[in-house]
DNA sequence: ACTGTATGCTTGAGACTTCAAGCATCTTGG
DNA sequence: CCAAGATGCTTGAAGTCTCAAGCATACAGT
């Protein structure tokens, strides 16, 4: 007789979504921790904080709202204020109040967190690309991309964001 | 008159490269947050000590030298270390001395851990089955694989471990 | 055998993250 | 207007990770 199906049993993975799986959890940890170390030698900060800069030099008038900032990072609100804590104390940002809102604050990135961003970005950008897209035809550029975006998405709920069209 | 190359401009990343990274960093940090909370919730370890416990579960009388399992998780000595101590509290893994080498430690995967791994199996390759493979086309998650091994391959010089062959 | 160096692993301090709790402000429904 | 709940953000403690330093053993050359 067969081994009927368990529903305490969960689906395990095939080979191929091991050998995946496995693969990518290697790259990863390899790959954190090879920019961290070039970000931690090149510009005393970790990956994290220069995604912060970045997505900062990105918004209009170099500021957004805390929660904003944490969301566009992918990030929880606790992390995001330490950070900023912390990168306050270096003097790449600065808390201020949000006028509409008494409880809000914007982070702005200072004159002096812009200069470091444009110091770090090229040996940030070149280790990246020595690392991944050196490596890749434009064809897997694509297909890592399009999978990344759809674990992304399956794990942030639809409009997670826009609360009324669910 | 064009723009001459400049050699200490680096090549910024093209339009296609800038999706495609941000889309892995994203899915890197709700990926990675996603196991974290599921495992500190139904096990209390983080993902990277269930790694661990599972590389100890395949090895041969589930023990391993403490380089050995290090470099096969792709973390330090150092990390590895502490995670060791910390687990060893727990009961899910004690030290042996190593028997050739006085200098030697071996991590032994107790029964206790064994039982811990196989009661929080189950519900952690549900969390990655449904975070990622359930939502990839078998072609995709060869794509996913082969990049990623790329990757990986590219920040271990090749034969790290084999230093005779270089 | 002996010195110098390499290897295996650990340690402590400081940095970062998580988690639960907390304060202040805003908003909604009487 | 007011109470009750929702939202925005912060805080402190505990856990984890990094980095540099350290100890003990092994190995290589003389």
């Amino acid at each position: 007789m067969k081994t009927p199906p368990d529903a305490d049993e969960p689906r395990w993975l095939t080979e191929d979504e091991q050998r995946s799986w496995q693969a990518y959890v290697q790259a990863n940890m390899l790959l954190e921790d090879h920019l961290d170390r070039q970000l931690q030698r090149d510009a005393g900060m970790p990956h994290v904080y220069y995604g912060l800069l970045v997505k900062l030099s990105w918004a209009p008038r170099h500021r957004m709202r805390m929660t904003e900032l944490a969301e566009a990072a992918k990030i929880t609100r606790s992390r995001l204020s330490h950070a900023v804590a912390r990168m306050e104390k270096d003097g790449w940002v600065r808390r201020e109040d949000c006028p509409d809102d008494k409880r809000g604050q914007n982070a702005v990135l200072t004159d002096k967190g812009l200069k470091v961003l444009q110091d770090t970005a090229p040996g940030h950008v070149t280790a990246v690309r020595t690392a991944i897209f050196d490596r890749l035809t434009p064809e897997q550029v694509e297909q890592f991309g399009a999978v990344c975006q759809i674990i992304a998405d399956g794990l942030q709920p639809a409009g997670a964001d826009l609360p009324w069209l669910r």
